[in-house]
DNA sequence: TTGACATGCAGCCATATGGCTGCATATAAT
DNA sequence: ATTATATGCAGCCATATGGCTGCATGTCAA
């Protein structure tokens, strides 16, 4: 779970999954094509992926190709992300409330600065 | 988006998601009990969630309370867990199409070591 | 006013991360 | 057999990260 979080914390491996997600099988130098980086960086990021079971791997000939699996994500989704966001209503009622009580002593002038 | 990802990749951060899920409008000083590191932080940690906008703050007094925001999470989820799993069966498909495939030349012995 | 409490800010340090290069190995093609 | 191609592995380096400490600031209570 750790390490699917860790493997999506980067940008160049969701693209990767991204272009995994629009043509699968693609070979590691296929998924090179268009990098900027080298090789053997995309090849240390499709690691990670790999570690994270976000991508399975299958060898022909000499050749590495890749697949997605989408298991990881919806797990994620299924623990983690439906969580929060079901009772998402809930939430904004509380925050909400806590706003119209913040009315009492003391400074409130930064309050909602969700623009940072 | 990238901050919202780079947020959740660490599991510190993950857990104070986590308490603030089973009760919001904690202070910062509340958030740092049975947390093994120190305030100064926890208190990084909630900036970071913060510049993610995954929480939102309110002060009150001298105090800094937080609140989840489940809208990144919702966002994420639309704009991309979905975009996988959805057609989760179709990828399970090739896959397995793939490895029919691969039995043709050279090695395939090592394929589907997903127990990495 | 003065002292206690909640938090912020700056800087230090060890480790993790993500890029690179150079060389090794395995398969394919000639 | 020899060469070309696809990939792996090890090590280097700069920067990011996540912990810490020390001190500053703002707010509440006597």
């Amino acid at each position: 779970m750790d390490a699917v979080f860790k493997a999506l914390a980067d940008k160049t491996r969701r693209r990767l999954l991204d272009r995994l997600f629009i043509e699968q099988g693609q070979t590691l130098g296929q998924l090179c094509d268009e990098m900027a980086i080298r090789r053997q960086s995309v090849s240390k990021h499709l690691s990670v992926l790999e570690r994270a079971e976000l991508v399975s791997v299958i060898w022909r000939g000499r050749e590495k190709h890749y697949y997605l699996n989408p298991m990881p994500l919806a797990e994620i989704n299924r623990r983690w992300i439906d969580k929060f966001t079901q009772h998402s209503s809930d939430a904004v009622l509380n925050l909400k409330r806590a706003v119209e009580k913040t009315d009492g002593p003391g400074r409130h002038e930064d309050s909602s600065d969700d623009t940072t």
